[in-house]
RNA sequence: GUCCCCAUCGUCUAGCCUGGUUUAGGACAUCGCCCUUUCACGGCGACGGCGCCAGUUCAAAUCUGGCUGGGGACGCCA
């Protein structure tokens, strides 16, 4: 049975690499029937956190993933000193200046990659390799193979920055005479330009795009996409199609530049899917943990909201943005709205608003009758006054539906933002 | 510096293993048109690529070598 693992260290949060990875193996675990298991290397007493901890558990689970198994090397400290005294028992690891030494027996390395075929190494950077640090605690090379030995790991798949770290840990292995497991090597994601990935080109933790509305479904979908697909040109595809039709060896060799306008329109295609009802849901749930709502804002409100939005909100923090005038009408009429505003209409808005208060049933339909009467007895065309009402609801040029703008808002907010316009109006004229 | 990995549109990729079916397919982005009350959404279209040089072959994006370019590793971090 296959068994592999996802080895994070709690030195820091869990960022689109390292999910990546851990996507990739629990992919492989689940198409393979096998086990999935997750490792904690906290084996760096100083700089291992619970605050890391917790939030690299809570964004594996957060993006869909479970595991099956979950170890802490920090609790089996006492099963690497007995490997460590069997290697210095039998002569390959010597102790000295209170560290344990692991003496290379190089000659020429090499493996089978899973992904990149035969690697070979000729030279090894040094002779010896630390095992156990002065202060007693094992190093992450010796972990490493000790863990995947006997946790009966069969499959390590890494990023491809632990390559180099193969070869060393292959002698170890061999050292010890334990089974060695397949190894897969999945490129790096760069940064957009190519290079590094770093903070410096934006947000790299998971718990960052969810705090930016991001959701786990379309970030999977998104990460998954990097250096794999299911060759049939299709760019969405849940977790769940994903694990029943993914190969570890199918994954590219090519390091992938993360594109975050991809992913926002990944984000947007999850979004604009979404039922009214999860929308509602999950919009909620997104500005109440901002705290942007106002004190006694409905669930449903919200949903409505969110619902007139869908189709031009890539994330849910664009809603913070886009549709704050639904919850606030502070705002002031943005500067480009100027040309909009240069033309007086008070009368037209004015014998709207009366037609509006009227009005008992403020559906979308009705007022849009309504609003075309109007204009029609005014002699103008509907574009003429939907802008400046926009203005007056929006206070922008740009917006939903305004038909559906209204209907959401409803009728008494509607009528106090067009006298307010009516207002404004007023006051610049004299 | 030493070792290792990689190389198809700007980006993510299909094709490469098993050379001809490829005037290299799709997606994001960009641009244009349509739809339209704005912005979007949607539809249609355009732009754009096999890094370079040899070799093998009747035939190479596909196989081989070199070069160039990019990335990674060289911690008593993981």
């Amino acid at each position: 049975m296959l068994r592999v693992r996802f080895a994070p260290s709690p030195t820091g949060y869990l960022h689109i690499g390292g999910a990546r990875t851990c996507l990739f193996n629990w992919l492989y675990a689940r198409k393979m029937g096998g086990k999935f298991i997750l490792r904690i290397e906290d084996t760096d007493l100083a700089r291992s956190k619970k605050e890391y901890l917790d939030e690299i558990l809570n964004s594996v689970k957060w993006l869909g993933m479970d595991w099956d198994e979950l170890y802490y090397q920090s609790q089996r400290f006492d099963i690497y000193k007995e490997y460590a005294q069997k290697l210095i028992d039998s002569g390959k690891a010597c102790q000295k200046d209170g560290a344990v030494f692991f003496k290379y027996d190089f000659t020429s390395v090499k493996f089978n990659d899973l992904i990149r075929g035969e690697v070979i190494f000729n030279e090894l950077p040094k002779e010896e390799e630390v095992i156990v640090k002065s202060d007693g605690s094992p190093t992450y090379n010796f972990c490493c193979v000790i863990d995947d030995a006997l946790l009966e790991i069969n499959c390590v798949i890494r990023g491809e920055d632990h390559i180099s770290n193969t070869p060393k840990q292959l002698l170890m292995y061999q050292a010890l005479g334990l089974s060695i497991p397949d190894f897969a090597h999945v490129p790096l994601i760069l940064s957009p330009d190519g290079g590094r990935l770093s903070k410096r080109h934006g947000a790299t933790a998971i718990s960052e795009y969810r705090a930016l509305g991001y959701l786990p479904e379309a970030l999977a979908n998104y990460l998954m996409l990097l250096s794999w697909s299911p060759g049939d040109n299709r760019e969405i595809i849940s977790l769940n199609e994903a694990r029943g039709i993914f190969d570890i060896k199918n994954v590219n060799k090519t390091g992938a530049a993360f594109n975050l306008d991809k992913l926002k329109w990944i984000n947007a295609g999850y979004i604009k899917t979404k039922s009214p009802k999860d929308l509602e849901d999950l919009a909620y749930e997104y500005l109440t943990g901002k705290n942007f709502l106002p004190a006694g804002t409905s669930k449903e409100y919200v949903g409505k909201v969110a619902f007139l939005l869908r189709e031009r909100v890539a994330t849910l923090g664009d809603i913070l943005d886009s549709g704050r005038f639904c919850f606030y009408d502070d705002y002031a009429y943005a500067e480009d709205t100027a040309p909009i505003l240069a033309k007086n209409m008070a009368k037209e808005i004015n014998a709207l608003g009366e037609k509006l208060t009227a009005m008992s049933d403020f559906g979308v339909a009705a007022i849009e009758k309504e609003f075309r009467a109007v204009c029609e007895a005014a002699g103008i065309k509907a574009k003429e006054l939907v802008h400046p009402v926009r203005v007056a609801l929006c206070g922008r040029r740009n917006g939903p539906g305004l038909f559906e703008t209204m209907e959401v808002l409803g009728k008494d907010a509607v009528i106090k933002r067009l006298e307010r316009l009516t207002q404004y109006w007023g006051s610049v004229t004299k």
